[in-house]
DNA sequence: ACGGATTTTGCACGCGCGTGCAAGAAAAAA
DNA sequence: TTTTTTCTTGCACGCGCGTGCAAAATCCGT
């Protein structure tokens, strides 16, 4: 143990006395825009290093009912997308002064303890990640517990309680069915993920309307419970192996690339099947691994930094007014389709 | 904006006063162990409810001087196990009553404002979790900030002020080894990540002096500076590159996963080489996508659920015993090696 | 119904800092 | 030098709850 440990806390007071001034000018001296004399802030700065102090945030907040933490709800693990997400997000928030409280949502149920402990530590936004959150937890959240602010990022959402920063949808998936459709394919399967409440603005939804209305063909689709490759490289086992060479899909559009990847896998080693040339695979995210040599997944690109970048925008902002914000992406194409 | 955002903070008082009884008495309602009789406690659970009141978790640390929160460092994003052992860590520690600060060290030199970061919130530990901080810096933050513990997660450090959970890498390493020379490998190469301080306890410095030891022969070793999967599959172009064909080696024995499968991509698309019957590959940690058909990784699997499980158990240990932590895993055998 | 054992409840004080304003010091203008 | 103007500094009060103990209430057996 060193040496401070010995030492009750030190707190402003102490270096006030040492430094020879009061305890709210030591404060101030590690305020940002606080006015303050340099030649003040440089001998309160000097008598707190030796002294080893540094405010206490826990006070600053319980003082100024703002704490600079927002706590980020994730429930699927599983998905390595979330990885790139929470990089981004962490780093776009602590650059800007903001801390994170990364609150696993244990399983389904848990959706509303964890919102409450968010709530128990005051924090000044609540983030929910690509969340399969329906409806009512949202407005029971709202409602029953004091939320400044509620964030769905990266999913759209139409909740008029909350703040939703999104990459367009619709637009993307137009993007990729005109894509798809450019390129020749004649038999698209739809390969989605958990059903959502809002289902009429999902990709699924979207792809699927849009091919009708150009082709007149009603696409299959399957779906599978989490973003979990292995549970998509089953699903497309199953859907495929009874089908007639002739009768399988040409591409088998997906809703993210963790499903899509697990599509590649089984269509390569569970069949034996080359990709594209037998089946296509299309994704949304462009996770690492898609760049892989092994994938080289054609995919659809969300701008997550700007996304996080615009996040702290509305952490900052203390408007009333609507924030909620939709990005467009880009198609990345690679050799998957 | 709901009902209760019109009011002010709602506190313990305004329960208070509805159910009838102390301030003090509502607090004790909200804890788990109190002296409180059932027949009070929900009477005043129910006044909270109607009051929409939870506990303030920040002025409950400031009174207490224990947050229930611990902060968790982490400088690496590309390597996919991160992912699982964020998730384990935050179930162990949230379903045992934890919060999880997550801080991104953004850079090399980030190290010190993170920790500091940490010691702001007054977290009632600090873990590092696999993170290449070198000893100077661990050592002046012990000792200019006061933590009251830092907690090295899957990584050995022999810092005494230190408390390390990791699996015993000397260990697993020697099955590693046994392993590759009782197949009949002949030529390995040990590809390694980043250069820690702590390298004479490294995996790579024990493979190596136990394949000395053994056969007498040398094996080579190249690193890379992430453990990014990219990297690992340049750094392996440009060593097999320029090699006959009879000379490369014919097994690349990798410091974790996220190199292997790097690795794995190079030989197989690169080179158009079969894995493993021309160069096999050997990873460590098991990752999720280890048992994907496309890698079928010969592995070692850490017990990560395990340690975090410990490392809860040293978080509610209050005692001041060494509580460093060796874990044993086991080897994944599967196809690439 | 009564005394003691036990459980339940109330309270004074403090945790470390922010807010907003007023007093004091320094700098600028006259 | 004197008067403004501007910059710095000090302070009373409060943020919401925990600690440890004492007072009050309840229980039990007889």
């Amino acid at each position: 143990m060193s040496a401070s440990d010995l030492q009750a806390n030190i707190t402003a007071d102490d270096v006030a006395v040492l430094a020879g001034v009061s305890r709210w000018t030591v404060n101030r001296a590690f305020k940002n825009n606080a006015s303050i004399s340099p030649a003040t802030r440089e001998k309160v700065m000097k008598a707190a290093q030796t002294l080893g102090y540094v405010p206490d945030l826990r006070a600053a907040a319980l003082a100024s009912d703002r704490s600079n933490l927002v706590a980020l709800l994730v429930d699927d693990f599983n998905n390595p997308h979330k990885l790139v997400m929470l990089e981004r997000l962490t780093r776009a928030l602590r650059t800007r002064g903001w801390d994170t409280l990364l609150v696993n949502t244990l399983d389904r149920d848990d959706a509303g303890p964890a919102l409450m402990n968010a709530s128990q530590r005051r924090v000044d936004a609540t983030i929910l990640i690509g969340i399969q959150f329906d409806d009512e937890v949202l407005a029971a959240a709202h409602s029953a517990r004091r939320f400044k602010k509620l964030i769905i990022f990266a999913r759209t959402s139409q909740n008029p309680d909350t703040i939703s920063i999104a990459v367009d949808d619709v637009a993307a998936t137009h993007e990729i069915a005109q894509y798809v459709m450019r390129r020749g394919y004649k038999r698209p399967l739809y390969l989605a993920g958990p059903r959502t409440v809002s289902a009429h603005l999902s990709r699924k939804e979207t792809f699927i309307a849009l091919w009708q209305e150009h082709t007149g063909f009603t696409p299959d689709d399957v779906s599978v419970a989490a973003y979990d490759p292995s549970l998509a490289t089953e699903i497309i086992d199953t859907t495929l192996r009874p089908m007639a060479a002739e009768d399988r899909p040409d591409i088998v559009v997906c809703e993210n690339d963790a499903l899509a990847i697990g599509a590649i896998d089984c269509i390569k080693h569970r069949f034996g099947l080359k990709v594209p040339q037998d089946i296509a695979v299309i994704g949304f995210d462009d996770v690492p691994q898609a760049a892989s040599a092994n994938y080289r997944l054609t995919t659809y690109r969300q701008p997550i930094s700007a996304m996080a970048e615009y996040l702290v925008d509305v952490l900052e902002n203390s408007g009333t007014e609507d924030m909620d914000k939709m990005f467009l992406g880009k198609m990345v194409i690679r050799d998957s389709a």
